[in-house]
DNA sequence: GTTGAGCGTT
């Protein structure tokens, strides 16, 4: 039975956050609940996901009651194999709004809303930055088979537009985190097409490019370096040779 | 059906 299908963190004050890695695309928070729960007291598990595909990212966070129960599951669950991949249980390291975290507990300040933006410190703030500007370029590295991604995206939306999808897995088990409806995910995508995607994306001139930067295929470092002399002379050496 | 470094949502 899976609690975890509220909006936001239920409590992150006295819990105890582990990380999750190396999981399977398609293991679910209701997979890995009775896996983490036989070790202590699971109070929230959470799966980052795209925020296009809507699928997971390969890891999770388990929060626990209790920091022992929290180390019992990291010494008897880190490489264990689910669903055909050694997952990795560690300690949280950082938290939802970049704090610190200490064995998966928040060391820094409890997120009060509107109190913290204040009584920061400039060289506080800077020093969050600098931790939110490092996650954000690893993210941003992460994107290496995007080509893959959109043809896949692309197939989801079509599939997703034509006809309803309909995940066997997902009834009977209660929703996870699942915040991201496949409806609204199909209309979202469908009013922000025309709008946003297409806008920023293409580039309507072609002014950055060089003239022959178009016509050039080739990937040659010194494109100058071979002349089409040369070339045409070494492709023709065989030729002329005959 | 599809990939595989990493630290998180309303």
């Amino acid at each position: 039975m899976s609690h975890f299908g509220r909006a936001g963190p239920p409590d992150i004050s006295d819990t105890f956050s582990l990380l999750i890695l190396n999981i399977s695309f398609r293991t679910s928070a209701d997979d890995l609940f009775p896996l983490f729960d036989k070790y202590g007291k699971v109070v929230d598990i959470f799966i980052p996901r795209d925020r296009r595909t809507g699928e997971s990212r390969g890891f999770a966070f388990v929060r626990y009651k209790y920091a022992d129960e929290a180390q019992e599951a990291v010494d008897k669950l880190d490489g264990r194999t689910v669903d055909g991949r050694e997952i990795a249980v560690q300690f949280a390291k950082y938290g939802p709004n970049a704090e610190r975290i200490h064995q998966g507990r928040i060391i820094e300040k409890s997120p009060r809303p509107g109190l913290r933006s204040r009584s920061r410190s400039p060289s506080r703030s800077r020093f969050r930055d600098d931790y939110h500007r490092d996650r954000d370029y690893r993210r941003r590295s992460r994107s290496r088979s995007s080509d893959r991604y959109r043809s896949r995206e692309r197939h989801l939306r079509y599939r997703s537009r034509s006809r309803s999808i309909s995940p066997g897995y997902e009834r009977g088990r209660g929703r996870r985190r699942y915040g991201y409806d496949e409806r609204r995910r199909s209309r979202s995508l469908e009013s922000l097409s025309p709008r946003r995607s297409l806008t920023p994306r293409r580039s309507p001139s072609p002014r950055g490019r060089s003239p022959y930067g178009r016509s050039h295929y080739r990937r040659s470092p010194t494109p100058r370096s071979l002349s089409p002399g040369d070339c045409r002379s070494y492709s023709r050496s065989p030729i002329s040779n005959n």
